[in-house]
DNA sequence: TAAATAGTGTCTGTGAGACATTATAAG
DNA sequence: CTTATAATGTCTCACAGACACTATTTA
């Protein structure tokens, strides 16, 4: 074994290797519920399943590059919060050959999530059905506004369920909340956004609390404008926070 | 890029792949804090230095397996928990050619750890020093016995303090704590790993208290044997208790 | 002034840290 | 009976859920 490592590390040649790529779970919150941008197969493979926007991973490109290029290039999307997800390694995870993907978790504004739906990237948002609740993971399945389901590729499916999962796992003590929301937001809107990823509502005061104690929000003095009724104080989220 | 891609896709040799490894952190308790096994690099690049056990990913073997036969090749060790940390894909991590790799933490009972020891893998426990508190995380260095430091290999000292932050960061809410015991222990040994995963002293009825209400113990009816003054009971880990 | 949402106050239960106290086995 | 550790009891504080209440803006 060390031998052939000796030679497989001197020699690039000398074994075959795996390719190499990068998928990236788009996140974002539509009409109140978690949901990802996906791509539709035009090509065999798994022609007609959706799919997560990927690319391979260049010979002198970091993976974090990787994930920012097919951000940019496949969803049109300048800047989102990345961050790495897991990476997926099963022998057979596409018939074409072997391919280890690094799955990336990006999360969107409104703004942005809506601004790559009308580019010209050809994604559509599907809305996520989350079966399991707290932390404990389990599957998750994709399905169109009116509830039509959609065919996940691959094993995109086991990809989307890591993310939600990791997302609700990191909502409590990071920011990842603050990542699916203009700067300059309501708490009430801050609150939409947590109880859609929970998938369980949340006490409005004791929230409001929380935020407050952990010292996660400042005020802007703005208030929201054009409602019907009472406008609520605008904040924008406060880095200096302890985490 | 979709063109281009749609040619990497279907012609394996059209691109230049990055090599794929596993690097293995072995992690264990020794002398009542935590402790890595490395080997010593005896070629360039970078001999003489410290790094964790690795090998290539085989072009038929998912990186489950790839990181179960360095497990059993490299450090001579049958069973443990594994686990996927991080994918590192930085462009010069090594001098030789581009090698992404992914880490996984491997945790180890203290038998296991000594018996990987006294094997013929000349593998070598060094003591992390953790000079953070909390899961915030931050750098980690690796000392002999003795207190000397060891110089680490390549971005292996990374690779450790993002274990080092997974474990801490995992400790409260899963059964990582177990993982590092025998089977059979007092809940003194418990406590005492989850001192050394934490870097800090836990309270003692605070802690059993939340061991007991968890239901994550389970008493044996048994008792230490060859203690000087009074006799703990043993427990074993309850699987059923809830996460 | 009615409607609807923004925002606050207070009670209670849970869980953890601090610290004192009791229990028990070995010599 | 001494010694050292095992194991438990209790006080207090921090924090979150429940729920009722007050405040404010628009139409």
């Amino acid at each position: 074994m060390t031998e052939s490592e000796f030679l497989a590390g001197y020699d690039p040649a000398a074994y075959e290797r795996p390719a190499l790529a990068v998928d990236l779970v788009l996140l974002g919150i539509r009409a109140g519920r978690l949901a990802a941008l996906l791509l539709r197969r035009s090509q065999q493979p798994q022609a007609g399943r959706w799919a997560l926007p990927g690319g391979f991973v260049g010979i002198a490109e970091t993976l974090d590059a990787a994930a920012e290029r097919v951000l940019r290039d496949k969803a049109g999307i300048g800047r989102a919060r990345l961050e790495q997800l897991y990476t997926f390694g099963g022998v057979d995870r596409d018939p074409r050959m072997r391919i280890v993907s690094v799955a990336y978790l990006a999360l969107l504004p409104e703004a942005a999530f809506a601004e790559a739906l009308a580019g010209g990237a050809a994604l559509t948002a599907a809305t996520l059905v989350v079966p399991w609740a707290g932390e404990a993971g389990g599957p998750v399945s994709a399905v169109t506004e009116d509830g039509a389901p959609l065919a996940l590729a691959f094993d995109h499916a086991d990809i989307l369920a890591l993310a939600v999962k990791r997302l609700r796992g990191k909502l409590d003590y990071t920011d990842v909340g603050f990542a699916l929301l203009p700067e300059h937001f309501t708490l009430r809107q801050l609150q939409d956004v947590h109880a859609a990823i929970r998938g369980a509502p949340l006490n409005k005061s004791a929230f409001r609390r929380r935020m407050r104690d952990r010292g996660w929000i400042a005020p802007t003095g703005a208030r929201e404008a054009g409602t019907a009724f009472r406008p609520a104080e605008l904040f924008r989220f406060d880095r200096s926070g302890q985490f």
